[in-house]
DNA sequence: ATTCAGCTTGACGTTCACGTAAACGGTAAA
DNA sequence: TTTACCGTTTACGTGAACGTCAAGCTGAAT
């Protein structure tokens, strides 16, 4: 019997408040059992919501995030969904081949960045530390 | 003497709207000169853009955006300013990082989607093309 | 002088992804 | 029973990043 989760179990774990839980319901994204009135999310939900979060880190909109989880469900469809679906995937993937070459660059510039001001401040930096008797000993604070 | 550039140039360039270059200003990330009352940009001009749409691509704020650039610029700050500044970029760099991951992650999942599609592409391939002649006919849509 | 293309400044509108407040239901402990 | 939580729906609000008019200036060509 598979493990379920009330939706404050899920926000804490995920970092998230229940009116987003409630938000990519109404978007579709989610589709949680009920007892009686309250949402009962299975290990399915909780995978879904695990690919929706990181479809959201890297930038995709809820739609788009949406066309991709129902395309991994699309398992009854005709050879021309299909092939829509992978022309779907691939765009994707290229986008996200594209951007994985943006956040490479935009790490190197932000550590020359940080190395630059290492050095400024290194400059800066005055009185260096003593050495005495093999200890090092720093000038006292005035 | 440096090249400048109309707004046109820009956005045919680098793919925006005037509005968006004049939305830029308006935040403060951009401030070209003026010739009249017409803007004329400046090589400079034209690099921070270009940073600005990377970082957009990577999911930054404008605000965010803006953090940087002033970072780039504020050679003329005290330590205070340099370690605040220094603390930022390290902030900016731990979240890229931690994207890139994301990236490969989901970069790796789709991949897995587009094979399994072609694989069931390739089954439901039906009757195989017939050789008449040296010649590869396709059978007749009905 | 007029027309036109290209630029300008407002300023209201729109989409996305939720935030937030109001008002109410269920249950379990005090 | 009252209090305390946890949950619910409904619905208006918000911040970011522009889009989309409307109305007007401006220099070059006709």
């Amino acid at each position: 019997m598979s493990r379920t989760f009330s939706i404050r179990q899920l926000t804490k774990e995920m970092g998230v408040t229940s009116r987003t839980l409630r938000h990519y319901e109404d978007e579709g994204l989610l589709s949680p059992e009920r007892r009686g009135q309250a949402r009962i999310y299975s290990q399915r939900d909780r995978a879904r919501l695990m690919l929706i979060l990181r479809g959201r880190r890297v930038g995709f909109t809820l739609a788009e995030i949406g066309e991709i989880l129902d395309l991994y469900d699309a398992d009854e469809s005709g050879v021309a969904q299909l092939s829509h679906s992978k022309k779907k995937f691939v765009e994707r993937l290229t986008a996200l081949e594209r951007q994985r070459v943006d956040i490479d660059e935009s790490i190197a510039e932000l550590k020359l960045g940080i190395t630059a001001i290492e050095n400024r401040l290194a400059e800066e930096t005055p009185p260096p530390p003593v050495r005495v008797a093999g200890y090092s000993v720093m000038p006292a604070g005035e």
